[in-house]
Parts: structure tokens; sequence; C-alpha cells
RNA sequence: GCAAAAGUAGCUCAGCUGGUAGAGCGCGACCUUGCCAAGGUCGAGGUCGCGGGUUCGAACCCCGUCUUUUGCUCCA
């Protein structure tokens, strides 16, 4: 066998459609841009991923707790975050040079002009009208008034400009029935938010010491402006964020304990050590002192998986602020000169894993194409391919397939039977129609690990065969055996021990 | 957002200088079949992305529009 060339995204994307795993959202009507839905195995291979990772969080670790917060949240928590005021910038485009600006740097820029060459009052007045301008959010207005200024586009020197527009992250929605009543309140572009304004009650309520995890799972949304490489980028997508708490000056061994950790965690699920790698922020956000991302090798290149950032105590202290709330916490646990350390506000080091990307991960990994028969010198005709996904069993939507030889001779009853057994531990597929060979690529194509065929000798001495999906090799086993030998082999538990 | 290319059956595609649509695979039924996409018979499935225009007549020519892909830009 020989690995083939290079997968290609456009064949993930294919074969994720084809086979049930990931369809473009809203189809029937053009489709609905960097969005997407999860099919029916595609469904079953995220929520295994979901999982694991859920175990690996918090059933690994005593002090991580799990939590799972609203969409919606009180419009301050995004104020408190920075998500309003430093993610919404008018925007203006320059026809000509295909330049982008920001619309208000633009007239600030000009009102420097006036106040260097002594117009200062004509620099105030400029400045007011667009402060105005913008606190009307009338962005037609802004235009006319970069246009009135005679502000020229620096590279083209036009004035050919498109109109501004505002690039907010955040969806934003209404809450209340009647419109003059309503709020505006925001789908949350992270969960993360979700998790520190609980810190306290899951603190108090679960009596969490320092250091202390919680783990959440959920839907997080963003209004991003090109969105590429199929469920890589998408408007709404899934985060898997722990935020974990500790005390201050702990932080930088948190994190890196963290990193190591995550960086198992991916290898334990099957993904090969020389597709990830680390990759260390220089640049950090204005809440973090310390950031690496795990990037895996997609078709498209090494990107961002998983981030592990240490984020100091920034969101904490923004949200007392905001809220006036105390978000310290006293901890009894004594320092070097015997005294407790007190009340601080923690410092949190976050581990924060999209769940589409590392389904995407996980799915490219898995996805295989081999030819045979051309190395033994036969002629071309004899070349076989064969593609099939080799995902780790615990991960596959099925965990076996059960297939009578023939529908006829009771073979079909024989293997009813064996489904019975075998549905309330597994999810098990059943088929009897078409050739054998048939059946047997489907669930290749799928990545049922196992393929059990009921023959005509298990009529006689209760024995099936079991098929395995990566070397297509054939066993013979008992019955009995048969519930016991896929238990472990489909087993989260194994994948729980690496970690 | 810009530029280029492409949209025909579930998938991959063919369809000549304009004359009202085809193949392979897949899918469904039946027959045959003892292990890696088996053979046979029958069958379902397309207003050719959408909207206009030219023409006696448009999948094909023209205009617009939507979607996708690739490259640039953006990713705050």
């Amino acid at each position: 066998m020989t690995p083939a060339p290079e997968t290609s995204l456009q064949d993930i994307v294919s074969h994720a459609k084809e086979y049930g795993f990931v369809f473009p959202s809203s189809e029937i009507y053009d489709g609905l841009q960097a969005v997407y839905d999860y099919g029916q195995n595609g469904v079953e291979l995220k929520n295994n991923l979901k999982n694991m990772w859920w175990k690996a969080m918090t059933q690994l670790n005593d002090n991580v707790v799990g939590i799972d917060a609203a969409i919606f949240m009180h419009p301050l928590t995004w104020k408190a975050s920075g998500h309003v005021d430093g993610f919404n910038d008018p925007m203006i485009d320059n026809k000509d040079s295909k330049k982008r600006y920001r619309a208000d740097q633009l007239l600030e820029g000009k009102a420097e002009q006036y106040a260097n060459n002594g117009e200062a009052e004509k620099a105030q007045a400029l400045l007011n009208e667009m402060g105005r301008l913008l606190g009307a959010n009338d962005l037609e207005g802004v235009r006319s008034l970069i246009i009135a200024e005679d502000i020229k586009c620096p590279v083209s020197n036009t004035l050919n400009w498109t109109e501004v527009r505002q690039f907010n992250l955040m969806f934003s929605t209404q809450i209340g029935s009647v419109a003059e009543d309503s709020t505006t309140v925001y789908l949350r572009p992270e969960t993360a938010q979700g998790i520190f304004v609980n810190f306290l009650n899951v603190q108090k309520s679960g009596r969490m010491k320092i250091p202390f995890g919680i783990a959440q799972i959920g839907k997080a949304f963003r209004n991003e402006i090109v969105a590429k490489q199929f469920i890589f980028r998408m408007r709404e997508f899934e985060q898997m964020e722990m935020q974990f708490f500790v005390r201050p000056g702990t932080e930088m061994n948190w994190y890196e304990q963290w990193r190591d950790t995550r960086l198992k965690f991916h290898q334990a699920i099957g993904l090969p050590v020389s597709k990830l790698k680390f990759h260390i922020h220089e640049k950090l956000a204005h809440y973090a002192n310390a950031a690496v991302d795990i990037e895996y090798q997609f078709p498209f290149g090494f990107r961002e998986m998983e981030g592990i950032h240490s984020r100091t105590n920034f969101d904490l202290t923004q949200h007392q602020e905001f809220s006036k709330k105390k978000q310290q916490y006293f901890d009894n646990d004594l320092d070097e000169n015997g005294k407790p350390f007190g009340n601080y506000i923690p410092y949190v080091v976050e581990t924060s894993v999209g769940a589409d990307r590392l389904f995407l991960a996980v799915f490219c990994n898995a996805f295989t194409k081999e030819t045979s028969g051309e190395a033994d010198g036969r002629p071309s005709e004899t070349l076989k391919e064969r593609t099939y996904l080799k995902l780790h069993p615990a991960l596959a939507p099925y965990k076996a397939a059960i297939l009578p030889i023939t529908k006829k001779d009771g073979l079909p009853e024989k293997a009813r039977e064996v489904e019975k057994l075998l549905k309330t531990e597994f999810r098990v597929f059943y088929e009897e129609k078409d050739a054998i060979g048939k059946r047997y690529t489907r669930q290749d194509l799928i990545g049922t690990p196992f393929c059990i065929a009921i023959d005509h000798q298990t009529l006689e001495d209760n024995t099936v065969t079991i098929r395995h999906r990566d070397t297509t090799e054939q066993e013979r086993v008992h019955i009995s055996e048969l519930k016991a030998k896929i238990a472990y082999e489909v087993s989260e538990q194994r994948i729980l021990e690496l970690i």
C-alpha cells in the first residue's frame, strides 16, 4: 500500500457532506455563508469529542467542575470584557486603492492637521462633529464629513470612498417584547465571560479552594468579516473552555502545566505529534501575560486549534469594577511566614479549544486514501483505491456494524440476536442488503472500526468474524466474547489514561 | 471588499457553429451471489443556480444577480 497524495480541503468537505458529517447551512436556499450544520454522523463524532474533553477536564481533575451558562448575558458584561468598545470600529474603504481605514482615525488625522496649522478651533469643531455623528451612529454622516473635509486616501489620493460600515464582532438582538422597553443584548462572542461572572457562585456553592477550574462547552458567535476554510472559521461555533483560578504569582507554573496537559489530550485522541505544534504569542492581548496556541497541520497549513492563555486578573477585576461586587477570594493557606495568603483577586489560566476545529482536525487526520496493488507490479487494472476514516474507535459514530453474509438461511435472524446483545452498550449498525464487500466499504467511509459478519458457521458454533477497519484483517471470535472485546477497543478509559 | 474561474441527476462530469438533456458511479425493487465498492433485469431522479434580454427556438449568446472555489485584502 502506498499513501495517496496530500488530501485537499476539497476532499474533506466533499466527504463530510457525502457521508452525513457536515452540511452547508440552509443549502436549499443557496446556503448561508460561514454557517454549517452537523449531520447524522457528524453530530455523533462531535458529541464524542465534547464528551472526551468534558471527562478529561472534570472527571480527571477533582478541582475542575463544569457549568453551562446562558448565551445571553447582561450587556455590561461586554463593556467589562472590552468587547463593546474595543471591537467596534467604523471602517471605510477607498475604492481605488482598495485600502481600508478606520473612519474615526481619518478624521482625527485631519483635526491634527488643523491643530498643527494653528487652527485649534477648527480642529475641535471637527472632533466634536465626529463625536456627535458616531454617538448617533450616523455612519452616512461620517462619510459625508470625510468627503466635506476633503480627506483623501493617502495611497490613491482620491475621494472615492465606500460607505462607512461598523465592523462589530458581536451579534446583537433585543430582549423585551415592546420595542421601547427593549434592551440590546449580545450573543456571546466567547464562553469565558459566563465562567467569570459565576466565579463566586461556583466557588462558594462548591466550597472550591484555589487552585480550581470551571469548564464549559457552549456556542459562541462572531460576525467575522470573511469566513473561509470550511468549519475552521464560522459565525456560529462551539468552544470548550476551562478557566483555572490560581494564586497570583503561581500562574506561570499552571500555564505550563495546562499547556502540556492539553497537548497530551490531543495526542491521546489520535492526533499525531508530527501534526501538532506550539505557537507562542509574541504580541499579547491586553489581558494576557503569556499565551500559546496549539496548532494542528490542517490541509491549509498549521492553524490554531487551542489557545492557552495566562489572563492575569484582568477579567475578574473588570467585573468587580463594573458590577461593584467584590470578586475576592480569601486564601487560608499559609505563606512562608506562616500567615494566610488572605484576600486577593485570583489570576486565571485559560484553556480554550474550538470544538469545530478539533472536529476538523480529527476528521482530516482520520481521512485516509490508500491505493493497493501497484507495488506488486500487477497491471494497473488491479489497482484499488480505498478510502476510510481512521478514527479512534472511541470517537467513531458507530462502534460496530452487524452484517449477515447473506439474507437467507436464518442468518438475518441470528444477526438480529447479535444486534440485540450489543445495542444497549454500543451504537451499532445493522445491514443485510448488498454484497458483503460493499457493506464493509460503506462502514469504512464513516469510520466504523469493526464489522461483525454472521455466516453459516455462526449457526453451528456461535462464532462470528470481526473485521478490522484499518487493516481489513479478520478474526474469529465467540459471540460471548464480543461485548468485552469491543468494549475494550472503544473504551474512553484508554484515552483518559494517556492524559 | 477586490480580481479570476466555475455552477447540468445524490456524486463526478459530457453535451459540437443555438434545435426542448446524457454517461459512469450511487440510490430503490427483484433474481443470482460464502468475505472486501460482484453480475443480471427493472426503476426513481434534472423547469441545466436564479431573473431578465436576443431569437421562430437558449444548458449554450448578452445583461444582472446569488452561491462556490482560488489568489489578494481583512481577521479589530
